[in-house]
DNA sequence: TTTTTTGAGATGTACGTATATTTATTTGAC
DNA sequence: GTCAAATAAATATACGTACATCTCAAAAAA
């Protein structure tokens, strides 16, 4: 079994006292409400709730009910301690930012308190109860999927009461935190701009679509387009999603994808490994990349160094530093700013300049 | 009813302790033989237990048994936090790392505190002065070059007597502090060993000399090579270091190169860059990889994925995890312990079956 | 000999039932 | 209106059952 029910009543005690539904001293959910909100058994719902008696969370008064109780372990002492809490580790953007968060707040004396989501909502709210807990001077948050309606709102919006927060990449605009996230609408009018001064006019490009990033950078592509005149065929912009990686880039679409970018003398990747696809694509068809077709990629990740492509850097690790400078500024004067990062074209050997 | 039963079990278990039939440490009665001696029912017993827990009397291992185990409370108080110190965050084997101790620890409900030393001894000392100030319950620790003299020794050895540590990829073998390490010499040898099990003989092989690894696995491929009575051409076998890169592999250095692996029908590379850059070399030289000539690397990296290449994997995020684990144990037992990784051959298409 | 599998024993999770004790509110007698 | 009794609601104690999961050592296989 993965999360025993009586964890999950836990959970969701814990996370609507941080939320302040109810607040200290207030009177919880009797057994018997909880028995019948989560159809469990009155055993499970007891076990949970001496757990959070063990733990500090509640009292409970036999006749009378059940009262939240926090014990408050040590004051609102310093702690020179912050929360980072991210979506993924392994996905190769999020080591810089990590880097560039990491280099500032060392700096200023700060620890960094690691806890990852892997994008569920339960983790991220396992780990906001956690950080509550530890009492952290700040926290940096990359939010769950931010486009969905997130439970875990409500403690976030109780948490900016009391303590600094900043949001990466996205954000909940409703509840006024600041944020720091890569300017993807520049980046994709810098990729496409790139490609016109150098001479090309007929522009193919694949760009993710279950992303915010990816109709970001669509946006920015069709403006620089727009701005040159160029009149965009919809057939050479190819959407996908992360299931289609599966069998779009092996060979077997490989008749369709020649169609769709029949002609194209530049592609504007998503990111690097979309471009690194799109080049083992032009080679098994007989089409030299670089040479024939001009591509460009983003992210400036290792693989477009060891490609030698030309690449959109959104500066990941000034992503880090940027936001972590931000919290600290709020930490010291209460000041909240967020920070929009700029974008770089790392100019490598992809993109062939064919003007006359 | 005047003393619950559950309290009887808890005054005769408690009194047993103080007479000293049960040392710390030692295994109580298991919850079925208390059953016996008072005639409860089960939960009684548990719930008699499961107070003494919370009193700090009693520590239940699943599985294991009930061990008694008396907590001072005030001074060393359980603070639930991890500290983990690595060199580099970037280099794509660490997030892999970082992710597997996340989830043991988060599934043991302790946070991580996150070091990152770039390889400087002066971060790593303060570091580890930081987080003995925060009071951890334990460390993590990939240390900084562990081959020459590092002053923070003394701060481990300190360290050690107070606080559980586990080093790994490499240790100080003097202050016995356990070590989790992936099994570089097995890699090498399974590399080579995969190669000659296809007909290969004469195989050539690139390796880091800077780095302890790069000997390791150089050690390995030896032993392979022996085993099967293969003469091992020691101009096949190319040593580079971080600064090589620079220059030997942008295609200045190809016809050195060409001469060095002249004749081999499989290259054992250090790891899948230097294999991505084999892989160019070749097709700069009208040789095709993986059909003229077979290529095995290591880490199983994305860049692998990509390539379609065969790669040794050594488990990066089970060495992170088994670090974990060993960490938790020696938190609650003392017991010290430390793991070698196991390796395993990810078969791909970029080694061809060459024989008869 | 070494490795893998099996199985017994231990704790963990979960439900059901029944009765006891305490608290707070409502009801009814005065 | 006041006070005591009845009642409802809440937690406390206690037993039974079932199956899940983990540990460790013994047995079996390589």
């Amino acid at each position: 079994m993965s999360t025993p029910k009586y964890a999950i009543v836990q959970e969701w005690i814990k996370s609507e006292i941080n939320k302040g539904t109810y607040k200290n001293g207030e009177k919880m959910l009797s057994e018997n409400e909880l028995m019948e909100k989560f159809s469990f058994s009155r055993q499970t719902i007891r076990l949970a709730i001496s757990n959070l008696e063990n733990q500090g969370y509640l009292e409970k008064i036999k006749g009378s009910g059940t009262y939240v109780r926090i014990k408050n372990n040590n004051s609102n002492r310093e702690t020179r301690n912050i929360g980072v809490i991210i979506t993924y580790l392994d996905e190769y953007i999020f080591p810089e930012i990590i880097k560039g968060i990491e280099n500032v707040l060392s700096d200023n004396n700060y620890n960094i308190t690691l806890g990852i989501t892997y994008n569920k909502v339960e983790k991220e709210t396992s780990i906001l109860n956690s950080l509550i807990n530890k009492k952290v001077d700040g926290i940096i948050v990359e939010g769950t999927k931010s486009a969905m309606p997130n439970p875990n709102k409500e403690i976030y919006a109780q948490f900016k009461k009391h303590i600094p927060c900043i949001f990466i990449n996205g954000s909940y605009p409703e509840l006024d935190i600041p944020l720091c996230s890569m300017n993807d609408v520049e980046g994709g009018y810098m990729a496409a701009n790139y490609l016109i001064e150098r001479g090309h006019k007929k522009i193919g490009a694949v760009f993710k679509s279950d992303d915010m990033p990816g109709h970001k950078r669509y946006e920015g592509f069709m403006k620089a387009m727009h701005k040159y005149n160029i009149n965009v065929d919809e057939k050479n912009i190819l959407w996908y999603t992360t299931e289609d990686l599966e069998f779009l880039f092996k060979g077997d679409a490989d008749a369709i994808l020649l169609k769709r970018f029949e002609g194209c003398t530049g592609i504007v990747c998503y990111n690097d490994q979309m471009a690194l696809n799109m080049i083992r694509f032009f080679e098994r068809n007989n089409i030299k990349p670089f040479d024939d077709v001009s591509i460009i990629g983003f992210d400036n990740s290792t693989l477009s160094k060891f490609l030698d492509l030309t690449s959109v850097d959104h500066m990941k690790y000034d992503l880090g530093a940027l936001a972590a400078e931000a919290l600290i500024k709020q930490i010291k004067t209460g000041e909240k700013t967020g920070v929009k990062i700029k974008t770089e074209i790392i100019e490598r050997s992809s993109v062939k300049d064919i003007r006359n």
